[in-house]
DNA sequence: TACAAGGAAACAA
DNA sequence: TTGTTTCCTTGTA
């Protein structure tokens, strides 16, 4: 069944440091700082994983740093206002009123994103709390990145497999005869890796030029222990495979490779096409992961997946709740008083101006959001951006909401509002059956027009509202489960399962048939 | 009588 | 395991 439930489905961000971070070199990959030009959408995103130039990942020396600083610095003086920059000097330590409201429902555990000193492969990069101040990002890439756009996901997962084994590889052909790294491959691997020959083996020896909290980005998306545990898949075991024999004969095949100077290869990648097809379901499942999250987000938000109709509120929302779901520190929600449009239009130096200490993760939160957002939009045949938004989005729901209403008076068959939707394809056959109460509700509520008779807001600010015909709303929610005895003590009876788990509330003044949604379950 | 509150067990995914 | 669903009792307006 799909969750999505924040207080126990939220998908949470990724985390597959477990998966195969200790033993996948992320140097391999464009630095943070490329994240301004870079992907816009999964397929981009997803092509992080592997440069199919094997281009090195650009190195900036300290001096290049402080002079983009400078030129920054130069730039918002000509462009911000004085107190544009005064909060820039003074960071908001305040924590987030609705972090110290006892009343708060508890995000799951499993929706927190492990701690990046939970890692080892992150723990080498915890010193640095903000890394994206130290890159500025390199004009250079953005040909890169857009040459990428052209890329084919299915030949940069087999390039991401075949860049792995030249790791495993590149090792052992380093030391034993590095002057016959000549095929592309070798010279891919070589660049990929810079100057340290084996990072994955010497962790604890990162090259100068790394610095640490790079691929800030990659990490985040990959940071969801969930999806491992959703999938029952386990750590990749690359010292497993090494002493089973699965290195060194992988070893041996690049080896020979490189006798056989200026082999291609494509003929490599075409030998090993049926193992390529192992990690493809996992780059698939976590592309799907970023959607379900994206989608849970919007459930529990009321927001749309499309930044575009993102209201003032909507940002704002968005906002608390990355800045919930990742631990970071209060920022000043003034300086992000605009909409979606607006937002998106930001720049990650304009994040950083505007939430110094969390800048970049907000950032690239967005980006990551975005990008699934066009992956999306790329695959009409797929569950379209329709199907993402929100229950809660009034402003596209109400067409839709009409067919509902049709339900009530005929076949309760499977709806076709939105919400119903929701859940992935994974969610079966039997339409909105897996929706949850709370978004029912709000489904409701968000189409006044047609419910209102039955169910209206009080205060929708407060997430206040009155159920105004208990029969009815009851038997609206028995058809869309196909439960034909609900009824109102029924429903009453789930709702009130609800205050504990920090869903839903009794208003203050109890009054009859009202009943107030939680913080942020009311946004 | 309708609703509120909550315990307990069963059910479905 | 979670999110209901179902049934129940008790209390209130």
């Amino acid at each position: 069944m799909l969750q999505t439930v924040p207080s126990a489905g939220f998908s949470p961000p990724c985390d597959y440091t477990n998966f195969a971070a200790d033993s996948f070199d992320l140097s391999l990959l464009p630095t943070d700082s490329e994240v301004p030009y870079s992907p816009t959408n999964l397929q981009q995103l997803m092509s992080l994983y592997c440069d199919p130039t094997g281009s090195p990942p650009p190195m900036f020396p300290e001096f290049l740093d402080d002079l983009q600083v400078l030129k920054t610095m130069s730039q918002q003086h000509k462009s911000n206002s004085p107190e544009q920059f005064a909060y820039q000097q003074h960071p908001v330590k305040e924590e987030p009123m609705y972090l110290l409201h006892q009343g708060y429902p508890p995000l799951p555990q499993a929706s927190q994103p492990s701690s990046p000193a939970g890692s080892t492969a992150s723990s080498t990069y915890t010193n640095n709390p903000s890394p994206y101040q130290q890159c500025p990002s390199p004009s250079s890439t953005h040909t890169i990145i857009k040459h990428e756009q052209t890329i084919d996901l299915q030949e940069i997962l087999q390039e991401s497999r075949f860049l792995q084994e030249s790791l495993g590889n590149g090792r052992t052909v380093a030391k034993k005869e590095p002057q016959k790294m000549a095929s592309e491959c070798a010279v891919a691997s070589n660049a990929a890796t810079g100057q340290s020959s084996d990072p994955i083996m010497a962790p604890e020896k990162p090259s100068p030029e790394k610095k640490p909290g790079d691929h800030q980005l990659l990490r985040e998306v990959l940071r969801d222990m969930s999806f491992q545990r959703k999938y029952n898949l386990k750590p990749f075991d690359f010292d497993g495979l090494a002493a089973s024999g699965f290195l060194a004969a992988t070893d041996a095949r690049v080896k020979m490779e490189t006798e056989e100077a200026g082999a291609s290869c494509s003929v490599a990648k075409g030998e090993e096409g049926s193992a390529l097809m192992n990690i493809e379901p996992v780059l698939s499942l976590a592309i799907e992961h970023i959607r379900e999250d994206i989608n849970n987000t919007c459930n529990v938000l009321g927001i749309a997946s499309d930044l575009a109709q993102w209201t003032v509120d909507d940002v704002k929302a968005w906002l608390l709740w990355t800045l919930r779901q990742y631990n970071l520190p209060m920022i000043h929600m003034e300086y992000f008083n605009m909409d979606g449009v607006a937002l998106s239009a930001l720049s990650e130096e304009e994040f950083q101006k505007r939430a110094p200490e969390c800048g970049s993760t907000l950032y690239a939160r967005l980006e990551i959001w975005k990008a699934a957002c066009a992956e999306v939009e790329s695959q009409p045949d797929m569950s379209g951006p329709s199907q993402w938004n929100s229950s809660n989005n009034s402003s596209g729901s109400s067409g839709e909401m009409s067919e509902d209403e049709d339900e009530e008076e005929s076949e309760p068959t499977a709806s076709s509002s939105n919400v119903a939707k929701v859940p992935s394809s994974r969610s079966g056959g039997n339409g909105g059956s897996h929706i949850h109460l709370w978004q029912f509700l709000k489904e409701l509520l968000s189409s006044p027009q047609l419910h209102g008779s039955c169910i209206r807001w009080l205060d929708r600010s407060k997430g206040v509202f009155k159920i105004e015909d208990s029969v009815r709303v009851a038997r609206l929610w028995g058809k869309r489960k196909n439960r034909p005895a609900m009824n109102y003590d029924k429903l009453s009876r789930s709702i009130r399962q609800y205050y504990k788990k920090g869903i839903m509330k009794k208003t203050e003044r109890s009054q009859r048939l009202v009943y107030q949604f939680c913080h942020p379950y009311c946004l």
